[in-house]
DNA sequence: CTGCTTGATTAGAGCGCTCTAATCTTGTAA
DNA sequence: TTACAAGATTAGAGCGCTCTAATCAAGCAG
């Protein structure tokens, strides 16, 4: 059971420890007769460097540690995604937890990971109060992903909320459309960023924003939009919607659908995030991208520049969104394009 | 910056390293008054024991290597959540990697996982030689998920593929459905024990099983369907279809509907998984529905049985799946109900 | 042949903890 | 008062590695 040590192998290649020590570390001060010798040896007895030992003696971690809050979000998996694969590419791994969006677990979860003295911690949309982030911050470098932060010993990665809604608008007006929608996300991480986006980008081209509270959720979609044909003039209807999310978007449509309002034909809608649904052939919904393998990637680099030491001071990552054009929008039609107004 | 260490506690507290040591431990072998002067001093200081060296010090690890191939596939995330849930209950963390279903970067992962010296490993839906999963299970307790595998150091946990083929198969026989059709999901995990499940459960009610063969994904749902919709007369087609997956059902369902078939009037539709996708009022897809967390609840259970040493044979869990009835399965018209045969 | 430089190798302490065995306290029975 | 068991505490070795400083070997100028 016991696996090898390093005395072993340096038993069975006839040197000491430390020469062992130094091949598997790639030391350039080793004869090549040696270096040979102790691969040999190590990959004979099966031997590989027990990483906690290493750590402990080192006084260097390659772990980093990384709190989700919920790992069905597929926001979430794919920014761990990127993470993943950036640690991979520099030699490090990653421990990973959830926290579920409660406080108090999120709390434990945390502290768990510092007990491993990581070599940082990236944090995804943590809830835990700032006190709790600065004192880690204070352990280790912290990063935090779709969270904003003032604290200056913390880096951040978001994404540009208020770009991608402006996109959005920009598109629907480019389009014909006028009378604009936003379902918003009420209290979910972002939503608020791009409620501010719609609010701007309408009023930056002198249209009235309407906005409709909502949740990221396919139901929430139907109902705001029962609302919103409840209570206009038909006349008067939103011709174009910018829902929350992409399963906002789902639930506007069916509501639209099965009040015999065609889409795009007779509502544009786009969505948001750009998840595996959008890109379904079924629905083809036009969505905001945020490059989300991109953030966990950036998230580990800002990591490790001060792993590294290579920076100190805080940086602040606002990643541009971009819009993917389906089926979902289409041209205004004309016939009632200026009564509205 | 350097966190406090047990012997800054053991001063602080005027005690011995080793009363700390037993206090962090919960021994109860430690006067209250002691006891109490411990917590107050570590309290006081911010420490908390450093898991590694505590690991690498008493030999025993309390940390479970992960790998997963791919985390935007919901399936997995669900089972990480699973694992990580229990094994926060049990005091154990989880260190994850991506392995990507590439035998060569998944090799790497599972060193690297190893190379920690782990309580155990969980595997899901690995691609790598059995040769290194029995090497690996020599070194620690290997729990494979969504792979089966006859050796004798390794756990399964899989979900029963063949029986929830079956069930849907019941389902729509219960409905007077007797043409019926599955779209099956050719190379992709799972997928032979689904076709399978489906050509027995069919044959065993006397019924000719019609397998198309296709992906799963939606984009090859639709083209199925199409093939489906060129291949045989309208009299003679399926008047039902069990996917593959849900993607699959989603393509599935578009095709029928651009030929100007109803679902579930003219065609019922059963996908598999029961995503979040299945779940949109959107489409209310009837599928089957695999207890995925509690996958990875089970997983993690067998890992620890093992670490206490509480078993030596290995354990085959093969987790009984459910239906999910939502709108895309009805009754068979009853119209041409004998005629097929 | 000596002294010195350079490069290769190693001894040994130490990372922060656990664990065994020894030591120190008490309380209590003889 | 002594003896001893039982409980509480601690000294010290060791987990598998790294790292500093010391040692060793070889080459070469004087």
């Amino acid at each position: 059971m016991g696996k090898p040590t390093m005395a072993d192998v340096a038993a069975h290649a006839g040197v000491s420890r430390a020469l062992v020590s130094l091949v598997m570390r790639d030391s350039p001060k080793v004869s090549p007769q040696r270096r040979a010798a102790v691969r040999k040896a190590a990959a004979e007895l099966g031997y590989s460097p027990h990483v906690m030992a290493r750590a402990l003696a080192s006084r260097t971690s390659t772990v980093v540690g990384v709190m989700v809050n919920d790992l069905r979000n597929a926001f979430f998996a794919d920014v761990v995604e990127g993470l993943d694969a950036a640690a991979q590419a520099a030699g490090f791994d990653l421990i990973l937890n959830t926290g579920g969006r409660v406080p108090a677990r999120e709390g434990n979860a945390l502290r768990s990971l510092l007990s491993f003295r990581p070599a940082g911690i990236v944090l995804l949309s943590p809830v835990v109060p700032a006190a709790e982030i600065e004192a880690a911050a204070r352990q280790c470098p912290v990063v935090l992903v779709s969270r904003t932060s003032r604290l200056g010993g913390v880096d951040t990665v978001n994404d540009d909320g208020e770009a991608g809604s402006a996109l959005a608008v920009e598109h629907l007006i480019g389009l014909g459309h006028r009378r604009i929608a936003h379902l918003d996300g009420g209290g979910a991480a972002g939503a608020a960023a791009r409620r501010r986006g719609f609010r701007r980008a309408m009023r930056a081209r002198g249209l009235e924003p309407i906005v409709v509270r909502s949740e990221h959720t396919d139901t929430a979609g139907e109902k705001a939009v029962q609302e919103l044909l409840s209570g206009y003039h038909r006349t008067g209807l939103p011709t174009a919607l910018l829902a929350g999310n992409d399963f906002n978007a789902v639930g506007a449509i069916s509501a639209l659908t099965e009040n015999g309002l065609r889409v795009p034909e007779d509502v544009s809608v786009v969505g948001y995030d750009n998840t595996s649904l959008a890109s379904l052939r079924h629905l083809c919904l036009t969505t905001v991208d945020q490059p989300r393998t991109e953030m966990g990637r950036l998230a580990l680099e800002a990591l490790l520049e001060r792993v590294r030491g290579e920076r100190t001071e805080p940086v602040r990552h606002l990643l541009h969104p971009s819009l993917v054009v389906r089926n979902t929008t289409a041209r205004h039609r004309d016939e009632d394009q200026e009564a509205g107004r």
